[in-house]
RNA sequence: GGGAGAUUUCCCGAGCGGCCAAAGGGGGCAGACUGUAAAUCUGUUGCUUUCAGCUUCGAUGGUUCGAAUCCAUCAUCUCCCA
């Protein structure tokens, strides 16, 4: 349930309430695609960054280890030993990042494992007793990302089917959550907006699927490409037709600067593999912009990565250490680069509902976009 | 003491007369990464005044129009026989 507590221009502040508690937003969700968090993270660690929800991946935990293992296990929080919050992505996403892959029919998609090559089925259905299975707190209605650039009907033909499976989505949930044999009965839907950066068909899509009355609303199949001055407009064009009631998700987004500029358009919740990835490469994000802890220059660096972050890598090691064991491959290394970027990221969020509840977000904004994005 | 083989650019290692500033790894340097097929991928890695020139393949000297590649001597290392 969405409780907003207060607005700026178009930014709002809420609250989220789940059965497994509420988040706090605008929020960042951590990335955890096989049930983990890549770079050595436990759910335990997870406290101690801030962390409010984790998301995990349809498509992947069905291939390995399996959706009924994970049922016959309790379900995701037990497995993880994570007892807040889950968003499960349907798949969609792997239309497009496994393309080569896959066949897309009206039923749904058939995918060639990227594992082992064995052909998998996906369609609406499939993924939400999946997602029922796995037992998150939020599933992701099954959808098609769309590449970009698209051809206008292509894009035009993919949301109608999106829209078609987003009613066979509500409708086997609705199923499934009367199933007393389901682990969460109180599993959440969301819908997922398309339509490549035409305004006209992303604004008939929202439309279409706004009077389903889901639970929340997602904006995909952005930040594939596409420059992010029309990620914005996209997102400006959109935004006045998403029900004001409800929490609303950009997926897969992305840059500090992309965060604050989509809450300024009134977007509410985020994931992105951006931190745990590029840390994993040294790629590390400072409240002074971002550094690549890899550079010959950090070598004999005493200093923290960002001395204005507390987190548990900062408060403990030098530039100089972590930059060693990313270059030796030890694994500390990775985690403890993820772990601050993560750490970043969850302090961002709290910073601009910090700046949202003391009416400062748009200072707020002004003051951080260009210095994050920086390259120092 | 006698015999056989080796010595290549930061390292390993290919090359066996011109297409060689020299394959391929590794390492170094730099870049990319946005609902994670990503512990991945890309570029670069002798010097310079870079549509070219110069200096490199243990050392020196030779053969040849032309040598990392052939010959001689020396140096170092490895193995085998005494």
């Amino acid at each position: 349930m969405y409780k907003l507590i207060k607005k700026q221009g178009n930014a709002r502040r809420a609250e989220f309430q789940t059965v497994h508690g509420t988040i706090q937003t605008p929020a960042f969700m951590n990335v955890g695609t096989s049930a983990a968090i890549k770079g050595g993270i436990s759910s335990y660690d997870l406290k101690d960054l801030k962390c409010q929800v984790e998301l995990c991946n349809t498509y992947h935990l069905h291939l390995r280890p399996s959706d009924d293992v994970i049922k016959d296990m309790g379900g995701l929080h037990k497995f993880m030993g994570w007892e807040k919050p889950i968003l499960t992505d349907s798949g969609g996403f792997q239309v497009f990042s496994l393309s080569k892959l896959r066949t897309i029919k009206e039923e749904g998609v058939y995918f060639q494992s990227h594992i082992d090559g064995k052909k998998i089925f996906m369609g609406p259905e499939e993924s939400m007793r999946i997602q029922s299975n796995l037992a998150s707190t939020i599933a992701m209605a099954f959808d098609e990302c769309i590449e970009n650039p698209a051809p206008y009907d292509y894009t035009k033909n993919s949301i109608d089917r999106t829209t078609r499976w987003l009613v066979r989505c509500k409708k086997e949930m609705e199923k499934l959550n009367a199933n007393p044999n389901s682990i969460n009965q109180n599993q959440l839907l969301f819908g997922i907006n398309q339509g490549s950066t035409y305004k006209d068909l992303r604004i008939q899509h929202m439309k279409d699927i706004a009077n389903l009355d889901l639970d929340g609303y997602a904006i995909g199949g952005l930040a594939v490409g596409e420059s992010a001055r029309e990620m914005y407009e996209t997102i400006e064009a959109v935004e006045p037709y998403m029900p004001s009631d409800k929490i609303r998700y950009l997926m897969g987004v992305g840059t500090p600067a992309n965060i604050i500029e989509a809450v300024y358009r009134g977007v509410d919740l985020f994931d992105c593999v951006m931190p745990s990835r590029n840390a994993r490469h040294g790629h590390l994000f400072t409240w002074s912009g971002i550094i690549n802890i890899n550079n010959a220059k950090y070598e004999r660096d005493l200093e923290p990565i960002d001395n204005q972050c507390d987190c548990p890598t900062c408060r403990n090691h030098s530039r100089g250490y972590i930059r060693h064991l990313l270059k030796a491959k030890e694994m500390l290394g990775m985690r403890l680069a993820v772990i601050h970027n993560l750490y970043f990221y969850n302090t961002l969020m709290e910073k601009i509902r910090y700046s949202l509840d003391n009416d400062t977000f748009d200072q707020f904004r002004e003051e951080n976009v260009e210095i994050l994005s920086k390259r120092i």
